[in-house]
DNA sequence: TCTATTGTTTGACAACAATCAAACTATATG
DNA sequence: CATATAGTTTGATTGTTGTCAAACAATAGA
């Protein structure tokens, strides 16, 4: 329950950071963090109404993809975005897609 | 061979269209259509080495998630990024992934 | 150390997606 | 009209994905 790798900045891949952000429970995920900064997974969970494996699964596509950054607290999992290095890799991405969410979320 | 339905632009899902493009050959498809405007299809497959049952299929579900628009001229069918619609729906989302998509091809 | 808390892993399953091949439809043109 | 051309549709196959449930692992705190 330690071991979390992430890709390299470099390795972030155009079509793996789509596929992964095409998920509206990972969407949903994206922008919560978004305006959180980062928050711990239970916490994020809420109001999704998906079982705990499956959050848990979520979370390691959106960190496989390179779009979060995940770090342990204690024995709480703690996860941001990744906004510098997505913005260095592909500029204005992942701005746009919040955008685009967070309006269809609360607009 | 003639009904070509396209979504609304108001009705374009973001999910829909991240998922469009998170294949790399739809992606490459669309960054083609950036560089060149609208191009037929066949034309458009050159390269992708794919089957031409195949790229029928790519390019409806890139039509159907809003991100082309596809209008016959005699027997073969033209295709062009619907680029006003997808910036008014969510801004900068489409630039952002056809640089991502070109600096990845060609730099 | 025992226990409660947090999250992961594995297995199973159903839904979806990409691909090809072959048959089909529609259109342009000789 | 006959034929070649341009795409589509259908069927089969294969691989991927989202989901849950149950078992597991690790840590914090009493």
């Amino acid at each position: 329950m330690r071991a979390l790798p992430h890709p390299a900045t470099e390795d972030i891949q155009l079509t793996e950071v789509l596929r992964a952000l095409s998920d509206p429970a990972r969407l949903a995920i994206v922008a919560r963090l978004a305006e959180v900064g980062e928050e711990a997974c239970n916490d994020l969970g809420d109001g999704l109404g998906v079982h705990k494996s499956t959050l848990s699964h979520h979370y390691r596509v959106l960190r496989e993809a390179g779009v979060t950054r995940a770090r342990w607290v204690g024995r709480t999992k703690v996860s941001s975005l990744r906004r510098d290095d997505l913005e260095s890799r592909f500029p204005g991405l992942l701005d746009a897609i919040i955008d685009g969410a967070l309006s269809r979320t609360h607009a």
